[in-house]
DNA sequence: TCCTTAAACTTGACAGCGTTAAGATTGAAC
DNA sequence: GTTCAATCTTAACGCTGTCAAGTTTAAGGA
């Protein structure tokens, strides 16, 4: 299949890659997602990527970047538009807009959270950071509810913050990978979660 | 590189490979494995395993339910050897072992678990057996520190074992990914995570 | 207006991968 | 001793990421 005529410069090549890129994860998953195909689907030759990403993983970080930035966007809004005063809740309301973040966008919240970047020590500069400053988002709502009592206070914050999110991130790894858990039962289980980890 | 001179069967390459496949694992990582190389490390032609895996796939099901069995027995020893009675101190045992299991064989873990094999629905029926198994190894206990009244009771005990794992297997993630945790705290989460799981 | 330059893009090539087809070798069973 | 199925071989296919070398083009200075 030979390439459309195409002007030389693509215009916003760096752009219309990521957006291909996503396209393609959530249809197809990130097996599927090739540096070659991209081009294909972007009218571009093989190596014109090349000319915007290092290599393969600069643009699954730049996907995971761009993940960060809507997902923290998504549960701020949540968060502000809820409206919602009592801690409990609100604690509900966040655990259940993450999961049902990580259920729509499975893909990209593996390539966010997951080994394939994070394993092998490859994250770019940005990407670290984002996730470092997406990390604080979840430190301060915990810390609001210990402060609030709903919340173990035998604990430091930054543990507690670390767990509890140890905990989501498992629920959203076994729903996405289909182990253990059932991905219908998922909303369930994040109640359950925030059951337990209340303060009775 | 050519191969020596082999007899023309090898005698036990099924067993041989999945050897010389997790010491792959343990030193290079999954994405150093390829059938290739395991081929050349077994003296073998590059078409030899198929006769022994339908793909690759099923070789690393097979990596992936050796990993149970052994995480299963270490788990056992560890609880039959204890003879620790106190049920939170049992629990506290069980669950620093799973970390240590998990950070001794980062990759095997990543594939007993890890979206590699079951993300794509591809696990082999042994190894579905295996993990099931494996799961109400889990359970059992749960259940047992329910019926003990050291974990919280308004919940059902599928639930609380689905949850409580769920946390366990994020922390390994977190560790093993290095996202967000420093793999020298994970025995300090661990203690952590049990503390909030605790009933008071 | 022309020339220069650097960015964006191209083709061609290389090594590595999983996998299959077709044929060779062998130990074991009859 | 012959047969037969299991085991193993080589050769090849299409896919992948990546790089080197050359081409096109937009933009800026003379």
């Amino acid at each position: 299949m030979k390439r459309e005529k195409q002007p030389y410069h693509h215009g916003d090549l760096r752009l219309s890659l990521i957006k291909a890129a996503k396209e393609i994860l959530q249809t197809s998953g990130l097996n599927a997602l090739s540096i070659r195909k991209l081009a294909e689907k972007t009218n571009v030759s093989r190596a014109a990527p090349y000319h915007h990403f290092k290599d393969k993983n600069e643009l699954l970080c730049a996907i995971a970047e761009d993940g960060f930035l809507q997902q923290d966007t998504l549960l701020e809004n949540e968060l502000i538009a809820s409206s919602e005063t009592d801690p409990t809740l609100r604690f509900e309301k966040f655990i259940l807009a993450f999961l049902r973040f990580s259920t729509e966008n499975k893909e990209q919240y593996d390539l966010m959270y997951g080994g394939t970047i994070w394993k092998n020590g490859t994250p770019t500069e940005a990407l670290s950071k984002v996730s470092k400053t997406s990390f604080k988002l979840w430190l301060e709502e915990i810390d609001k509810l210990q402060q609030a009592g709903v919340l173990k206070q035998n604990v430091s914050a930054l543990r507690l913050a670390q767990v509890t999110w140890a905990t989501l991130h498992g629920l959203c790894n076994l729903s996405n990978d289909r182990i253990y858990i059932d991905p219908k039962d998922v909303d369930d289980m994040g109640r359950t979660a925030v059951k337990l980890l209340l303060t009775q």
